[in-house]
Order: C-alpha cells, then structure tokens, then sequence
DNA sequence: AATGAATGAGTGTTCATTCAT
DNA sequence: TATGAATGAACACTCATTCAT
C-alpha cells in the first residue's frame, strides 16, 4: 500500500513547485522558443513525461510560470509600505534596501521580477496599470510634496525606477559576477 | 529587358538590406527561438525561399544582424566625443541629447541597442569591456574630476547609464505611445 | 515564377484529395489508433510534415474521412431507386445488382461502406435514423404490400440488408480472394 | 492473517480472470490501438501496475484475450450437433436458438464472437478453414442432400450466415437497445 | 499484492530548409 | 530571381511499462 493520502499530495505539490521553479529561470533567461521541454527535464532531473504529469502542455506551464510571477505578493509589500505614515524618502530608502538585499540574495526574486516585466511588455498598454507602478507613484508623489522626490510625473519616475530593477535582475541572472545597484543610487533616481 | 550587371547587383543589395531591417525589429522583439522564417517571410512580403538567396541559414541571418548592430559607428561617434576638449558635464549632455533623440526618431536605433544589449547579456564576462561602456567611463572619470558627476565606479555608472538607454530601447519597441526618457533625466543618472 | 493560381490550387485539392483516398483505407482497416501518420505518409509516398499542410492534426484527418464517407451521394442514388414508379422486388434487385457491382469493382466504395457503418455504431442510437436504413425501409414496405418482401420491421430488415453489405466490404478489404455475395443472396435476404 | 496457499492461488486466479474479462469487451469495441492501459485500469477499478502483475505486456493480454475467444468451447458445441442423428433444418433451428438466446443473455458471449471474428479477419487466408465455419458446412451440405437449404457453396453459405451472427454480436455491444436478429431469420439465411 | 508517480521510447506536430517551376 | 509546396530533423506530447512504497 502507498503512503497515506496526504503524504501523497505534498508529494505532487512539492513535484509541481520544483518544476515551476526550475522551469522560471530557463524561460526568464530563454524565453519560450528557447526553452526546449527535453532541456528543461534533463536540467529538473527528472523524465519529460513527468512534467506533463503537473502541466498540460509547454504554453500551460509558461503561463503558469507568469502568472506566478505576476501574483499579488510583492504589491501587497509595498502597498503596506505606501501606507505607513513615514516621509516619502524614509519609504524609499527602505523599499531600495529591500530590493537591493532580495536581488542579491535570492534568485527566484530576479527570475520574478525578470517574468513579471517580460509579461507587462507584452501587454503593451497596461504597463502604467500595474500595481507595482501604481504605487510606487503614490509615494514618488507623497515625496514630491515633501520636496524630498525629484518633480516630474510620478508614473514616469516609477518607471525609471523600476526599470532600473528590472535590469539588474536580468544581469544577476546572466551575468557572473554582476556589480548590482545599491540603495544610494537606486534612491538617487528618485530623489530631489 | 536584362538589366545592366550595377543594376542587378544594386538590387540584390537592396533586398539583402530589407530582409535584414526588417528582420530586425523581430529578433529584437521575440529573440531567436520566436521568430519563425515563416512570419518573417510574410511579413516581409516575399516568399519563405527567397530569405535563403540572402542567407544561408536563419541562424546566420541573426548573426549577421547582430554583427551589424555591433558595428563600431555608435562607439566611434562616442570615442570622438571623449576626445573633444569640452566639460564632461557638456559632453554627457551632448551624448543624451543625442541618444534621446535618435530614440525618438528612428526605430532601427532602439533595435540596435536592443540587440547590442542582448548580445552583451550573452557573451556574460565580456560585458565591462564593451566600447561604449569604456567610453562612457572615461567621460565619467573626467567629469568626477571636474566635479560634475557623482563619485563611484565609472563603469558602474556606464552600466546604469547604458542600461537605462537599452530600457527606453526596448519600451520604444514594445510599448505604444511610450513616453521616452528625457536628457535631463539620463543626465541625472550621473549627475553629482 | 511559379505556377499560375488556378494550376497551383488544382495541385492543392489533387494532393489533399490523395491523401484522404489514400488514409481512408488505412483508417479503415486499422482505426484511428492502430493508423500512424509516419506510416500512412510512407505508404503515400510523401513526407509526414506534407500531411500537415492539408490537415491540422491527425484526428482532423480522421473526422474529414468520415465526413466524406457519410456523405450524401449514397442516399441519393437509392433515394432517386425509391421514387422511380416500379415493382419494389425489382427496385431491389437494382440495388443489390449495383452494390455488388461496385464492391467488386472499387475498393474506394468499400472502403466508404466500412467508414459509414463504423460512424453509424459510435453514434448508437442514431443508427435506425440514417438515410440509406430509411430509404431502404421505404422500398421493403412497398414490398411488403406487393407481397414480395418478407413480413417484419422495415428497418429492422433494412438493417440485415446493409449489414451484410458492410461484411462484405469489410471482407473485401481484409482478405485477400474474398467470395463476394451475389446479387440473388443479397436479394434473399427480403425475399417473401 | 495469512491466508492459505489455496486461498491466494484462487484471489490470482479470480483478479487475472476479471481482467480478462473487464478488458475484453475495450478490446472488442476499440481495438488495440485504441485501448488504453490506463483507460483499462480505471474502468476495472484498480491500479496500471496491478495488470502487470497478471500480464507481461498490453500485447500479451491481447493475445490471451483472443486466445480464449478462439478456443475449442464453441466449435465442440457445433461439431455435436453435426453429429446428432437429426434432420438439418433441426440443427439450424437449435443452433440458431442457441445463439440468439445467448446473444440476448449473455454479453461475454457477444465480446467473444466479435474477438473472434476480428481475429479470423486478420488471418486472412484461413478464414473458411475455421472450425465454426467447416462444422456449420457440414450441417449445410446434410441440408441441402435434404433439400432443406438453400444450393450453394457451402463456405459461402456459412459465411453469410456466422456474418450475420458477428455482426448482431457486435451491435449488442455498440448499439444501447439494439433489437437483435430473430432465431427465424437466422435460419432464413439458409433455408431453401 | 497493490498502487500510481515516474520514466522514456514512440508518436504526433512544427518549422528551417530545399527544390521544382 | 522568386515562390511556396514538400521535406525530415527536431521538438512536443502520450502512454506502456517500471518501481519505490
């Protein structure tokens, strides 16, 4: 007789979050017509046929893959942080150590914020739409008014912050070694 | 009615240069894996064939283009622009003025530096070395001595700078209507 | 410079049409499992991908071959046999006369035989409903009331007829130097 | 408890006799290709690796299953009757009853004759040297000595008729309501 | 003995490349 | 020279079979 029931379904949930979290980093670094399934099992160690034991098809796993990325964690974050009565440059100083300290130590978050701005370039329009914006301006604004964020629109400015992330969670990915950005001149994007 | 042998090669040339500009703006997009003949040939408006009277492979294809975004043109402009005997802070604005500009004005560009930055990505420990970051840092190292750009390490700074102008690229390619970077904002990335 | 359109569209439905002709027989005799697309192509005599300009998917294949065999031109050959002013025994000694003339002849007839009737059993209870059990039962009823044809359920006998059509034709593509059934066995079968 | 070296002889006996059983009638309406172990399995109501502790391979318990339609049960049943000291259109008449009776009661027996039919299809050549068809020829040609049945080849005759049988066989299976072949038109087949 | 997750050989499908016109 | 139908190698996916529990 096999384990108990329970057992059994860790075991499949643990199968599928291993799969998605090796398959993040092939399709952040390849994209999806790079990333061959035959690759990607060898590189899991695991059999092709197993993957489409959790996924139904290579695009259904992909979009898994970025929707997961796309998941509301991050913007909770810094909504909480938008929130808290602080200056505007105390919320940027710690929103800047906090990034700089996840990029550095942990690469699911590059691989996450890598597919998460792959995504919002492929939904063209939206781009200003997205949480991550969205707030991130409301404290650019917030600082504006206390003098302590550079003038100019707040959407415009949360980009060129974001973006500035964005590329260097591309670079921890690709490149070895990679001297990342500190908080000093993250915060100096956007201050006054 | 044969044309005269000039003609005929004149004509080759220029469906050579088509196929690659157009071509183009869809590996800069998709990357190699995405990019199907087919949808080039169609979007192109010849027949699949034809791409293999100018190529030999896709893979050439590609390479070639990236040779040619690799060209030394960008770097040369550059390089001329260190040696002038002018302020770094003049220089600097010279320089983004100038990229904002193209940016704005001429998509084969933004291609150029999407593929240029793509490549650098790839080629990993290569990527300090590139020309127009050696470039850049020189400016940068002359205009820390003039006191007119934030202390830190040059090439560091290139990076920031490069890689905001690659972002602006790429956004110009995806995004519609994309409200591109200013001069006085990439002057402030470096800006004391 | 190619063909002209007309030319090329011809050779288009001339190879889509090869194809269905020719899996038709394999499908047949082998069903949709049992059938590989690498195999049908060898037979053919063309690249498994060619398969793939005409069809989208294997099972596609399959459904257009049904499509085709459950096609009208049957039902209306024994529909115009229904309405001609004769003597019922006689309309079937027509039918039986042409049904094993053209077993006999024509391996594409029995091969649409067998796929008709295979369609008829999956669809269960449509079988009584088709065209060629109703008009059939049309002429048996006439039949019955010339005293020709044996009494019973017009459909029922209906179907003992066409089932030992599809026998027939199933025979005539399995075994090799099959005795087909005559024209007066067949007649037999609604013979008062 | 352990239960005795006879009990577990019997539960393997009984588990080995279901599967057979259960897969047969997949067999029967799907053919091989169509059949899925997996299928199989859930439809038993037990695991795919159970019926790997039965059977060696999916081709395996194939050949069991055809092996144990094609055996000697049925053709005993017929070569007794053939012996019997009675008028042809008697044993017709018993035959026929015997296995419209046991088409109606008994879907094993409908599985059966379909397997075996398919099984004789495939055989090709040996088709009219099979034992059903040889016995029944013999009743045939007592019968027409007797006047009884109708002149003809004998195989071809038999034919028709175990046709016929097949072909009710194997839409009790398919066709949910099928109004089975009478005793009287069974005999029919072959009556002068 | 029974299970069902894991495997990988085999099959279906795509797409870079060739070639007849 | 230009085309797009045809090709087959490469890739996505399935399913018979194995194996740890």
């Amino acid at each position: 007789m096999p384990k108990t029931e329970a057992q059994c379904k860790q075991m499949r949930e643990d199968m599928r979050n291993r799969i998605l979290k090796e398959s993040s980093l092939f399709f952040a670094k390849n994209g999806f017509g790079d990333t061959k399934i035959g690759d990607l099992a060898k590189h899991i160690g695991i059999g092709q046929g197993t993957i489409y034991l959790y996924f139904d098809s290579k695009e259904e796993l992909f979009d898994e893959i970025r929707r997961s990325a796309d998941n509301e964690d991050e913007i909770k974050k810094i909504k909480m942080l938008t929130k808290i009565p602080l200056p505007a440059s105390v919320k940027i100083n710690k929103l800047s150590e906090e990034v700089v300290k996840r990029l550095k130590s942990d690469q699911d978050y590059a691989v996450k914020i890598t597919l998460l701005t792959q995504l919002m370039l492929e939904k063209e329009d939206e781009m200003y739409s997205n949480g991550l914006y969205k707030e991130l301006a409301k404290i650019i604004r917030q600082g504006q008014k206390e003098g302590s964020v550079v003038k100019g629109d707040a959407l415009y400015l949360a980009d060129l912050y974001w973006g500035c992330v964005y590329l260097n969670a591309l670079k921890m990915l690709f490149v070895k070694g990679y001297k990342l950005v500190t908080k000093d001149t993250l915060n100096r994007l956007l201050e006054a």
